[in-house]
DNA sequence: CTCCAGGGATGAT
DNA sequence: ATCATCCATGGA
C-alpha cells in the first residue's frame, strides 16, 4: 500500500485500530507537536518520526512504526470495558458521546514531564509553539516522507543550556524550573525509569519535588507516561466542570477536596473520566467574543 | 485595550 | 493550614 505524502511515495503498514480516533485523541490536549501532512499526520514518538493515517478503524502507518505505533496509541486499552467502569452521570454520558475513540496515550518520561512544565498557564496553542521551538533548535532533525521531524530534546541536551538561551523560546518564568529538573534527571540524581515501580502516592511524591512540578502536572505526568490511569489532573477547566456538574450550589472548597471527590468517585479509570470531561469542556465551551448584539 | 491560559512557589495571616 | 501574590507570554 503506497501515499504519496508531499515529495516522496512512502510505504505504510497497516494496523487494526478498532474504537479509536486519531485526530481526536491528537487534538486532545495530551501531546502538542503532530502536524497534519496530506490524509495523516507526522510527528516523533521519542526517537522516531512517524507518519500515521486513518481509514475506519484502521491505522496506515509509516514502516518501521507500527509496534511503536500500536503503543504510543494505547491501542490494547480494552475501552469499552474502561468505559464501563465509569460513573454513568449525566456529565460523563455527554463526555463519552463527544469524545468516542479518544484513547490516554503512553508518552515517553522525559518529553512528557518536560512539556508540562512549561505548560503552567499556557493555552493549548501555546505549548505547541513552545513544543516546536524546543524540538527545532534543540531536538534531533529527522526527515520523513519530504518533511523533516524534530525529536524532543533529552534532559541532557537541556540541562547544557543557559536559563537566558530558554527563556528566548518564549517559556518565561517556566525556563527556571524546566532547567533545573533537566539537570536533576541528566544528572542521574532522579531516575524517571526507576521511580516507576513505585505506587502512586510515592510516585506523586517524587514527581513533586522536582521544580516546576506540583499536583497537577504530576498528575498529568503519571496519566499520560506512567499507565497510571487513576490518576487526575485538575486544572482551571476541570475544576469549573467539577464545580459546575457536581457541585453546583458550593462555593468553598478546601485544597485537595476536589481531588480527594474525584478519586473515590471516578475511580481506577478516573483519568479517562478526566480526559473526557476535560476535552468535552474545551471544545464546546462558548467562544466569547465580546457579543455585540445592540 | 482587558482577560485568561491543562500552575507552582513563596511568604503573609 | 489556608490565602494572596508574583511569575512571562501571547491568543482571543
Amino acid at each position: 500500500c503506497f501515499i504519496r505524502v508531499h515529495l516522496w511515495p512512502m510505504k505504510l503498514r497497516e494496523i487494526p485500530a478498532p474504537d479509536f480516533d486519531l485526530a481526536l485523541t491528537l487534538d486532545s490536549g495530551q501531546t502538542f507537536h503532530w502536524e497534519s501532512l496530506g490524509a495523516g499526520f507526522v510527528g516523533a514518538i521519542g526517537e522516531r518520526a512517524v507518519y500515521v493515517e486513518q481509514r475506519g478503524a484502521r491505522l496506515f502507518v509509516s514502516r518501521d512504526g507500527a509496534e511503536i505505533c500500536a503503543r504510543y496509541f494505547a491501542l490494547d486499552h480494552p475501552l469499552a470495558e474502561i468505559c464501563a467502569t465509569l460513573p454513568d452521570d449525566p456529565a460523563i454520558q455527554a463526555a463519552r458521546r463527544f469524545c468516542r475513540g479518544l484513547r490516554i496515550m503512553r508518552q515517553p518520561r522525559w518529553e512528557c514531564l518536560a512539556t508540562f512544565i512549561t505548560s503552567s498557564m499556557k493555552q493549548v496553542a501555546h505549548i505547541r509553539q513552545i513544543s516546536q521551538t524546543l524540538r527545532r533548535r534543540f531536538g534531533a532533525a529527522r526527515s520523513l516522507g519530504g518533511t523533516t521531524v524534530y525529536t524532543y530534546p533529552t534532559a541532557q541536551g537541556i540541562a547544557k543550556l543557559e536559563e537566558a538561551t530558554l527563556r528566548d523560546c518564549a517559556l518565561g518564568y517556566r525556563a527556571k524550573n524546566l532547567l533545573r529538573t533537566a539537570r536533576l534527571v541528566a544528572s542521574g540524581e532522579v531516575s524517571l525509569e526507576q521511580v516507576a515501580i513505585l505506587p502512586d502516592d510515592a510516585l506523586r511524591a517524587q514527581l513533586c519535588a522536582l521544580p516546576g512540578v506540583g499536583s497537577k502536572v504530576a498528575h498529568c505526568v503519571m496519566l499520560f507516561a506512567y499507565e497510571r490511569l487513576r490518576a487526575f489532573p485538575i486544572d482551571v477547566w476541570i475544576e469549573r466542570v467539577l464545580r459546575e456538574k457536581y457541585f453546583p450550589r458550593r462555593r468553598k472548597f478546601r485544597p485537595g477536596e476536589l481531588q480527594k471527590f474525584s478519586a473515590k468517585y471516578f475511580g481506577a479509570h478516573g483519568g479517562y473520566a478526566q480526559q473526557y470531561l476535560f476535552h468535552h469542556a474545551r471544545k464546546t465551551s462558548p467562544r466569547r467574543l465580546s457579543a455585540r448584539e445592540s
